[in-house]
DNA sequence: AATCAATTCAACCGCCTCGTG
DNA sequence: ACACGAGGCGGTTGAATTGAT
């Protein structure tokens, strides 16, 4: 599924862009497995990856760290998200602190398609459900259904560890043909 | 079964901030 | 004080997927 692939070239060096494939993937996880993240546009030279520092970056954050969640947001987060978002508007990478394992692109996304639009047509019933609705339209109450308040954030701390995170992993929604799985198994036994 | 529209989300772009020389 | 590069962030794009007709 070779979607917006193209190669660029910037001074001389060539660029790759677009979608990742598996062979890159597993570059940049052994890579970063033996000397560790940062310097991004090091890493990727050294890694000998035809990707910007930025791309780089952007794929291990989003998308290889073995911590990272994807898919089936549960009630719980979308309250967090929808407070949060009332209290700090569209400060992803804050919001994204306090849900472990979850990236700021996901919630973004997750933001605009999911909830904006939810809110858009609830709003289009405006003063019918006002008693329903807080400042930023959110229909929901905000005891969730542990009873937990979602504003109260000592439930939810930035999370400095989220290698420690032990809640349920939601089933990946991956469309890659080649899962996490696979890739960190390869990246152990590369590593043997 | 075919076509079109709507939705999703990975990835890029541009701007901003911060550290360094 | 200024210039420059790297990293971080939010906005946007567009191909793939899903749903509706």
């Amino acid at each position: 599924m070779e979607k917006r692939s193209s190669t660029t070239f910037v001074h001389e060096v060539e660029v790759r862009k677009g979608p990742w494939t598996m062979e890159e993937d597993l570059i940049l996880i052994n890579y970063i497995a033996d000397h560790g993240e940062g310097v991004w546009n090091t890493l990727a030279k050294s890694a000998g990856l035809k990707r910007t520092g930025k791309s780089c970056r952007l794929r291990w954050l989003n998308y290889l760290r073995p911590d990272v969640r994807r898919g089936n947001i549960t009630p719980e987060e979308q309250l967090l998200i929808m407070e949060l978002h009332a209290k700090w508007g569209n400060r992803w990478s804050k919001i994204a602190k306090y849900l472990p394992g979850r990236t700021d692109n996901e919630i973004k996304n997750y933001w605009r398609t999911r909830i904006q639009k939810h809110v858009k047509q609830v709003n289009t019933y405006d003063g019918q459900t006002s008693s329903m609705q807080n400042n930023q339209g959110n229909m929901f109450s905000t005891q969730t259904c542990t009873g937990v308040n979602p504003m109260d954030l000592s439930h939810y701390p930035p999370c400095d560890n989220p290698m420690s995170y032990s809640g349920s992993f939601a089933p990946e929604t991956n469309e890659n043909p080649w899962s996490m799985e696979d890739l960190w198994s390869l990246q152990v036994l590369s590593n043997d």
